[in-house]
DNA sequence: AGCAGTTACTTGACATTTAAAATATATAGC
DNA sequence: GCTATATATTTTAAATGTCAAGTAACTGCT
């Protein structure tokens, strides 16, 4: 890659010409690896209590999750979309929750093509149960961190979000 | 759930009697879903560019990745720990990196039981060509944030994660 | 030495996920 | 209206992942 200063002239606006790239590198490289242990740590013990305690899994908590904000549903793209896994694993998770009666397809009147996913009545009370274990849950794995820390957390990984969304994914 | 105040008197060192435990939740959730986004975002762009420029996928990098730094090779166990894997899920990709010649198993001598995986010269070279691009991803996606803020989120991760490893699993 | 319990790895069954092909419907341009 | 192209979803195949059971070898105790 080496790229050419030319064009690469619109980044790295702060601190140009001392920082040898090679250290830049290693050090987004471990503060990656640091921040992809983290998110292990919290998912797969998040995915094992959904287990032991309601025997389901972490997409479909987190399926659940999203429709329970959307009252008139949400087509299968969007969900895609928000969960950030392709349409046919959507499909998938759709059709096991809906053949244990928590979600509904129902007919988009716009566009035939496609189905909005809705939560039945039994699918919002199991996911109001789960919901508030949930957040204790991971309430108390960020204790390790006080309020202000938490905070400056936020912050630095909401700028690293947006920085992310306005890059091209090339 | 419902702690007894007797029973969690250990936690909660700092800030006690004033904080509303809904808005810490609130606020905790909203932090863990914003880490999840980052990651994925950032994973899912690696795994297609794994794909795209070398035809290989993120768990046999990173099995690579692991095997790299290690000369003499890791045993399968050592390899799930580090992976954050179940050992079968090791074994499966060990044995399609063998079947393509890029990693061999090396009988352990200290152990019989125990068998270490070595990188081929052949994997190595491949490892390597593939580590220069994959770092510079990393790096790129990564100057959303400035030195600063980068160091300051290697900290915050740093005492979430040492948190998160001193905590019991329950 | 010999036995019990533990540890290292593999295997097999099954669930989940992705990427890509297939299907059905919309939309735009003529 | 027709046709080409794009979009929404489902389907399929391969890879990845978990879990539990099986095999082999190590460790410690008597």
């Amino acid at each position: 890659m080496a790229a050419n200063i030319r064009n690469s002239a619109s980044r790295a606006p702060t601190h140009d010409s001392e920082t040898r790239t090679t250290e830049q590198q290693h050090e987004s490289l471990r503060l990656w690896l640091r921040m992809l242990t983290c998110t292990s740590l919290i998912e797969t013990r998040i995915r094992q209590r959904l287990q032991a305690h309601f025997a389901t899994t972490l997409p479909r908590f987190d399926l659940m999750a999203q429709l329970e904000r959307a009252p008139d549903g949400l087509k299968m793209g969007e969900l895609s979309r928000r969960m950030m896994v392709t349409g046919g694993n959507v499909t998938g998770i759709a059709d096991l929750l809906e053949r244990e009666g928590l979600v509904t397809r129902i007919a988009d009147l716009a566009d035939r093509r496609a189905s909005r996913l809705r939560l039945t009545r039994l699918g919002r009370q199991q996911f109001q149960r789960m919901a508030i274990e949930h957040e204790q849950w991971v309430m108390d794995m960020f204790t390790g961190l006080d309020l202000r820390a938490r905070a400056q957390l936020g912050r630095l990984l909401e700028r690293l979000k947006q920085h992310l969304l306005h890059t091209r994914d090339a």
